[in-house]
DNA sequence: TTCTATTGACCACACTTGTAGACGAATGTA
DNA sequence: TACATTCGTCTACAAGTGTGGTCAATAGAA
């Protein structure tokens, strides 16, 4: 099912995809530096996505620890697969030239999409 | 500057790129079918999209015809930036690895694709 | 044992978004 | 001229979001 994740809530999914099973400290640690947000809205964050299936949670002691319930590869994919039938209808080489033009690709980015494009045409 | 455009209010962007100088009513009517909006709820949208500065209204008669302020490419260019930088990290290649994998690329993307990557290589 | 720091639960609050109704002014129609 | 339609403006309202405070319980420290 296609569950909403907002840009906050992603930042910390992704906290969580790196390391399954910490707790709302540990996850409040982790962004600090990245993200200033204080213990209290990391907290609602996790909850938030807690509650809508996002995470799951063990308890420990009084406490809990988080995992991510969705693989992020699939949640990628989704998110991919939304983004550009919104804006290009669908299209991917369109938002390929884009980056391309506005940004640049990195090296890495043309080796691989090169070979995923040798891939891709057999 | 990085004015926010909603997922209701692309739709009305949309429309406006293809022909601008619409009325309320005709952007209304290019919507319906696709979008089935009330008339009151495509004047919302196209209100506030004048007032956050994304479209321009020229006055013509007691209606207001619509025009966009932004132009299409410069928006998708940053809303493309904004979607890799958020989901993949700023890199492109995951990014079309996922579209590839999960709805398949169109053989004009693939050919679009490959042209943009021998481009880019020189 | 008493104090303190931490935890989850609950609450708050402004802003955005989706979706639309009400209303007075103006225009076209009969 | 009287009426229906249409316009933009103002208002509404629930859900989602970003951001964080309060508080009672509790675990750990001194």
């Amino acid at each position: 099912m296609s569950m909403q994740i907002s840009d906050a809530e992603l930042e910390v999914m992704k906290v969580l995809w790196k390391r399954p099973g910490l707790s709302a400290a540990d996850v409040h640690n982790a962004l600090s530096g990245k993200q200033d947000w204080s213990r209290q809205t990391v907290k609602t964050l996790l909850s938030r996505l807690a509650e809508k299936g996002a995470l799951n949670t063990a308890e420990e002691g009084r406490r809990y620890l988080y995992s991510p319930a969705i693989d992020r590869s699939a949640y990628e994919t989704r998110a991919a697969g939304q983004f550009v039938d919104k804006v290009f209808a669908g299209r991917a080489a369109p938002l390929v030239a884009h980056l391309a033009d506005s940004r640049g690709l990195t090296p890495e980015d043309i080796a691989e999409l090169e070979s995923l494009i040798e891939r891709l045409k057999s």
